[in-house]
DNA sequence: CGATAACATTCCAATTTGCTACAAAATTCA
DNA sequence: TGAATTTTGTAGCAAATTGGAATGTTATCG
């Protein structure tokens, strides 16, 4: 889950980032119009925090830029109290929720959360993939008709999988990315082949083949042949 | 959809009127008590959003009005931290939902969208699920033609479940919805499994199946197999 | 054909989550 | 007010999940 942080306020800046990433996610700062506008065009972001008065200019630009180039990124706007036509503009322009400053963390947390479970699931009622179907929303799997009852973990991984097929995914991108940032690269991660096993019996139960194509030496594939 | 906001802070009505149209809602504003009064008068509105506090009076009266006048239209009530008294008196007087300042856009929106769908609810005679059969009118509930005789917060979590059937609740989202935004995150919402428990336990006595699904790690679902 | 590294499987202890019973607090009602 | 009921909070036990150690299997390469 990765977050960029745009404020010029060097202190809640860094705050902010140390706070969000002791909640597992990752994040960058830009502190300035233009350095938030490359970083953009560099990533992709599940987050974007902007605060509206910034040295070089207003953030509702940035905005209405990642409308066009990142319509799938979410945009929480911070702003001090004092700019209140510049929510409305930036919520006509389309971010999707704001904060005044000063506020309280767990409660940006909250609203990040929410927002991002929104987006990801906007319109997408259900996922098909070969003899796989998935419920995101109840997070539910269903292999030819019948339930497969998945962990956290096993559906994580699933998911994971199947919103990245034909890519071939490192077990130490799949560790990352459902255990976040924090995963030191000292760390084994073969507890990953624990959950590739168990994901694999659940699902091979109805599948008439494997959704698992391991690549020696380098990750697995999730394909549909 | 048709939304009235009565607010006297322009900025908050403003921001306000923003994000529910973006939203989907079509939205009209009122200052003040008798433009409100007005307003409604004109116009049938799906959920009405009132500030207590307003410069002519408070909203209290323009509830009132509504439950005499516009029995079928939801009602929100904003006001600020201080006038919990007000909050009470409001729900006494009809009100269906409130929220506290500063609050939580989405959240607002969740409950606009579950007050609607309860209003729904409310207009039927009785309800059927399975073995359950519900009278919401006088909340009375039957299980396979034996009444059960439920406590408020037993009744209020039933309903909960049958107006989501299908969908995964969250112990918070529970917690929040049967005891409001004042709840705060940091608390414990284990009080949730006896209430739980003690809804199976009554209506299990005449049911021949359990009806609430627990997913590990994530919440309860309804279902009516 | 070994040697080695990568992958698969089995198993289990630690942890988390849920269930139940019961105690305490709050509320209702006679 | 005081008893009865309801609601909330707590503790102990039960069940599921999870990470990872131990062990077995397979692929690759010199």
């Amino acid at each position: 889950m990765k977050i960029l942080v745009v404020e010029d306020e060097a202190d809640l800046c860094n705050t902010l980032i140390s706070y969000l990433e002791t909640e597992g996610y990752r994040c960058e700062k830009a502190e300035n119009l233009k350095s938030a506008s490359e970083k953009i065009d560099l990533y992709d972001y599940d987050c974007v925090l902007v605060d509206i008065g910034l040295p070089d200019g207003s953030g509702l630009s940035l905005i209405k830029e990642l409308k066009q180039t990142h319509s799938e990124t979410g945009i929480i706007i911070i702003s001090a109290k004092d700019s209140f036509d510049d929510k409305i503009n930036g919520l006509d322009q389309g971010a999707d929720d704001y904060l005044t400053k000063p506020f309280h963390f767990p409660e940006l947390n909250s609203r990040i959360k929410s927002l991002i479970r929104r987006r990801k699931f906007e319109g997408k009622k259900e996922i098909k993939m070969g003899e796989i179907r998935i419920i995101p929303e109840n997070r539910e799997v269903f292999v030819n008709a019948h339930q497969v009852v998945l962990t956290k973990k096993e559906y994580d991984l699933l998911e994971f999988f199947t919103t990245n097929p034909q890519r071939i995914l490192t077990k130490e991108a799949i560790a990352e990315h459902l255990w976040g940032d924090f995963i030191d690269s000292a760390d084994s991660f073969d507890f990953v082949y624990s959950h590739i096993k168990n994901l694999r019996k659940k699902l091979n139960e109805y599948a008439t083949v494997d959704y698992f194509q391991n690549i020696y030496g380098t990750g697995y594939k999730f394909e549909v042949k």
